[in-house]
DNA sequence: GCGGACTGCTTACCT
DNA sequence: ACAGGTAAGCAGTCCGCG
């Protein structure tokens, strides 16, 4: 028989592997049969041994089912192994066991990713299956890959605060395509859009059937992983319902392992882009500073979701069982559902290309952090290679590396005050372009085959003659990238075609950029602590230099980090630094650029608080289109108050755009006097913090952890990572007994507003225009710095 | 007994 | 569960001061 259509997903129990194919006209489940293996490097005369030997498990003999000899790199050498075939995966660790006299390869590869590799089969990629009882050849084809989609989102009846399985129902349940948003409830809702069945276990069951009926392929959601799918899976098992939201009538399986949950609907890809939305903004692919489905919507769509306030979630018992109310929460949930599916717009065409380009499914990818998908390419480009896959390292050699950081980037000490014509110039893609420059792997280091090698400033040497995995694979993503900018010049911006291309760029850039990473990261197979270290070593040599060759020239360098550099241009023109960046690039090897970054008319850096030398990592900046460039400052943080970082922002506007430092101060004596007046509203004062740890594994006191603990004693469920938003209020001595959840919050401290938020926040700037601090205390009483203003 | 200096713990930012 | 460099807040402790 023969298909085509692209790889959505794929599975695998006990001894099939299981791959659903989407087709022109559907999905196709194909189930193919495969022998895994591993790597033995040992002596000829073994082999006629290990042959014949069985070993016992649990009174079942195990023995190899077939091998044969191939030549293969084993870092960085050819060499002759054993490929050893077994006849199920749950045999390869057994066998291997049994030859630890022997260096064994690749035997801790998870099955579907072996498969995957050795068939050269790509998820989303299409291809031609020609298949009987098993699949005989695949073909690629060139065809694009498209989804059916669909967001969801479900209501839970709480009146104990978090709902309860056990008891609690189910009571609607949303969803939006690109066509229709409905909600499914089982008591009366006036609304064109809602559908009432006759109860839960009804409405439970049309879910199901609809994703079936639209043949949805991805099912999309905000915290589905940790909440939705998991609270459905269990509030039908309580019903005694399959839940049946795979294909062909199969159920959804919630697997726990560790802290984390892992969702597995057969034929169909769960999707949660609450942690897709997290990875993307860390990564800096999307800026989002806080990551509730509202803010998320509101930061990439620019605009407020249709979902308004009007719905408390511990409120929304008391709405289900109110006739009127229950509307407004039928309001509510559908529009969470269409805010996924526009939030989705922005976040998923990076998946896929993500996807595309790693290798790995977009299941995978969705829940992966950058190692992951670095280490997926690499595995799939070793195999090509006829290289050996490093193995993950066990947890005494990840504590080891972790004892032994390597040595990072350069940072120079900026001079605080404000300045006026200034270059910024940056390598582009700095750790990239050495490692492809300088041949840096793991298995180019130390070669026997040249005299003449790349030499790092540490004393590593690098091979010249064969290319190492890392920097070719690196190689080959940078040229793709290349390519498909020049394409995207020719399109017309926001057409399809144009944010396709514009997504697989990103996608590229992402990878390449953490290529770098997998050689310093502990839990890395391609781990090295030479190559990471050389890498380093090699940006702050350029960097260095960089700033020596400037200052020769007679430019004032006043800041650099890992791999800018600002120079002051003083009496010096534009033509001048460009020429100086010129003289720079005929030097550099390889692919090595540096390149200019912007000017800006002006500009401010501060100086530490603990001591007089400038503060590294915060500055502001002014373009010559008036547009201001922050880093580091307070009002780019979450953990300050609102009104701290906007009084900070008005200020340094008023200081860079209007050069106004009288308007800056009127600024800052207006919010203080307002702070003392009690205008300002609690929502103003609120200080954001994240709980990284669980609430009784913290060894001090702070203002969020005492917050949040007094919070969980009036019965608040509070959970490590959760972000808790605090008010410093007048009651309490030191300020951690002050502290209290905006919502138990009453009133506010104007004093510790003042002093600690606003003060701070203003006056380090304020004191590069002449304010300084000793100048104010002489004004007097010791009243505190407000009493100047 | 009080304030400044300093340390340890912790978070969030920059590249 | 990406690394390392960095700033900075709060709590607690040490130290000097008469």
């Amino acid at each position: 028989m023969k298909i085509s259509g692209f790889l959505l997903n794929i599975d695998y129990s006990s001894e099939d592997i299981t791959l659903w194919i989407k087709t022109k006209t559907g999905t196709v489940r194909i189930t193919d049969t495969y022998d895994p293996y591993f790597y033995l490097d040992a002596p000829q005369n073994v082999i006629k041994d290990i042959e014949l030997f069985k070993i016992l498990y649990n009174g079942e003999p195990i023995q190899i089912k077939n091998y044969e000899k191939i030549r293969y790199w084993v870092k960085g050498k050819e060499k002759e192994l054993f490929k050893i075939y077994c006849y199920s995966p749950s045999h390869i660790p057994l066998i291997k066991k049994a030859l630890e006299d022997f260096q064994c390869y690749e035997y801790k590869i998870r099955f579907i990713q072996r498969y995957l590799i050795d068939k050269q089969l790509w998820p989303l990629k299409s291809y031609e299956f020609i298949y009987s009882n098993k699949i005989d050849k695949i073909v690629p084809i060139d065809e694009e890959e498209n989804f059916n989609i669909l967001a969801f989102d479900i209501e839970t009846y709480n009146p104990s605060g978090i709902p309860n399985e056990k008891k609690d129902p189910i009571i609607m349940i949303s969803y939006a395509d690109q066509k229709e948003a409905k909600v499914l409830t089982f008591k009366k809702i006036n609304r064109e859009f809602v559908i009432t069945y006759t109860n839960e276990e009804k409405m439970l069951e049309s879910f199901c059937n609809i994703l079936e009926e639209k043949d949805i392929d991805l099912i999309l959601g905000y915290n589905i992983n940790q909440f939705d799918l998991p609270y459905l899976r269990k509030r039908a098992r309580v019903l005694g319902l399959d839940l049946t939201l795979g294909k062909e009538n199969l159920e959804i399986l919630v697997k726990k392992n560790g802290s984390n949950t892992k969702i597995e609907i057969p034929g169909r890809i769960p999707v949660d882009l609450y942690p897709v939305a997290r990875f993307l903004s860390n990564i800096g692919a999307v800026r989002i500073t806080r990551f509730t489905l509202k803010r998320v919507y509101h930061e990439l769509i620019g605009e407020k979701s249709e979902t308004k306030e009007l719905v408390k979630k511990e409120d929304i018992w008391k709405m289900w069982n109110n006739e009127r109310e229950r509307d407004i929460l039928a309001d509510y949930s559908l529009g969470d559902s269409k805010a996924v599916i526009e939030i989705s717009k922005h976040l998923l065409p990076v998946e896929i290309e993500l996807a595309k380009v790693c290798g790995l499914t977009l299941e995978e990818t969705a829940s992966s952090a950058t190692g992951r998908l670095v280490e997926s390419l690499l595995m799939r480009k070793a195999h090509e290679r006829n290289e050996i896959i490093p193995e993950i390292p066990r947890h005494h050699e990840v504590l080891e590396r972790q004892r032994n950081p390597i040595k990072a980037a350069y940072v120079k000490i900026p001079e605080p005050g404000i300045y006026i014509n200034i270059a910024v110039f940056d390598f582009r893609s700095l750790y990239p372009s050495i490692i492809i420059s300088h041949n840096i792997d793991p298995f180019t280091l130390n070669c026997d085959c040249c005299e003449n090698t790349h030499v790092s400033p540490l004393g590593h040497k690098f091979c010249k003659k064969r290319k190492g995995i890392i920097p070719e694979t690196l190689e080959e993503l940078i040229t793709k990238r290349i390519k498909l900018k020049k394409e995207m010049k020719k399109l017309t911006k926001d057409s399809e075609e144009y944010n396709k291309i514009f997504a697989r760029q990103w996608a590229l850039k992402i990878l390449a950029n953490s290529f770098y990473g997998q050689t310093v990261y502990p839990r890395a197979r391609w781990y090295s602590r030479e190559c990471g270290s050389s890498i380093t070593s090699w940006g702050r040599h350029y960097i260095l230099s960089t700033i020596e060759k400037a200052e020769k020239l007679g430019f004032d360098v006043l800041y650099s980090d890992t791999d800018s550099i600002l120079l002051i241009l003083k009496n010096k023109t534009k033509k001048e630094a460009l020429e100086f960046m010129e003289s720079i690039n005929k030097e550099l090897p390889g692919n090595m650029e540096l390149e200019l970054e912007d000017f800006y008319p002006r500009g401010v850096f501060v100086s530490k608080r603990t001591s007089a030398t400038g503060a590294k990592k915060k500055y502001a900046l002014i373009d010559e289109k008036g547009m201001i460039k922050i880093r580091g400052f307070e009002l780019v943080r979450r953990d300050w108050s609102k009104i701290a970082k906007k009084t900070q922002m008005d200020i340094l506007k008023a200081i860079l755009q209007d050069g106004d430092k009288e308007k800056a101060v009127k600024i800052v004596k207006q919010t203080i006097q307002e702070l003392k007046e009690g205008k300002i509203p609690l929502e103003d004062l609120v200080i954001y913090t994240q709980l990284q740890k669980n609430i009784h594994s913290y060894a001090i006191k702070s203002p969020e952890v005492s917050a949040a603990k007094k919070a969980i004693k009036r019965g608040k469920k509070i959970e490590s990572g959760a972000l808790v938003g605090y008010i410093i209020t007048k009651n309490g001595s030191s300020i951690s007994d002050k502290a209290e959840l905006l919502e138990f919050a009453e009133d506010y401290d104007p004093e510790y507003y003042i002093n600690k938020q606003i003060m701070p926040a203003v006056l380090k700037i304020l004191k590069e225009l002449g304010y300084e601090e000793d100048e104010l205390k002489a004004k007097g009483k010791q009243i505190g710095l407000d009493s100047f203003f």
